[in-house]
DNA sequence: ATAATAATAGGAATTATTACTGTTTATTTT
DNA sequence: AAAATAAACAGTAATAATTCCTATTATTAT
């Protein structure tokens, strides 16, 4: 993957925050550093830096976020807020598991915790 | 919610699979048995039994699917055939503990483990 | 410095889903 | 049992998220 500008400031972006942000919010980032940058050229390099690992994609309903953080972790998500924070609950174990009771190779596991966070209860 | 025949035949078709269909799928299957049936009238009447806890709505990626199956349960979706299957891991204590360590109101839980199924490895 | 080609901007196309509107139909009231 | 009410419908337009296309630009190897 040959260096790009582009790529090298959704990286900074993403690595920036923490709200889990979606494409077209790192797309509004991206423009204020570089006016002319497209949608396209966002999605792009997107996928392309989670095909190489170094960006994680989470799954919020139907929209895909992005997340800088690839080390294993869970998320909790607050409906009233949007709120997704990480957590880490789910057990190594897990993983062997389901490998060897399923005889399933587990590439990822992928786990959202759905309810009202502390602010909203 | 009044009666109608159209969200009965929805509700028959997402019994009688363990695919876990798309909203698409049940619309081709519902066409065979009422050939003018509109696919808003799907996704309205998918909404509703989602709503009403007669069904559950899962998400494989960014597209939606449904489960006829509304206990507890994890998924595991093989990323060669794209098969989707339940299975049984997640221990009734991560609610628990995830409610006490985060003051968190856990209202569900979506587990998916993503990797090769047994047929394709 | 030049050639080769990966990446880009801008826009069109696609896919999944929701919203709208006039009509039909299940239920309630008379 | 007929009329009134409103939920649900079919058909279609609109929206949102994402991918695809093409001519141009930028990075890298020679």
């Amino acid at each position: 993957m040959r260096y790009s500008h582009q790529r090298e400031t959704i990286r900074e972006i993403i690595s920036s925050t923490n709200i889990h942000p979606t494409a077209d919010w790192i797309f509004q980032q991206a423009k204020h550093k570089i006016p002319n940058i497209s949608l396209g050229t966002v999605y792009r390099n997107l996928r392309q830096l989670a095909a190489d690992d170094a960006i994680r994609t989470i799954y919020d309903g139907s929209v895909a976020r992005y997340d800088w953080n690839i080390e294993p972790h869970d998320h909790l998500k607050c409906r009233i807020c949007g709120d997704i924070v990480d957590i880490h609950v789910l057990s190594d174990g897990i993983h062997n598991k389901v490998q060897k009771q399923y005889k399933f190779e587990v590439d990822d596991v992928e786990m959202n915790i759905i309810g009202i966070c502390k602010k909203h209860k």
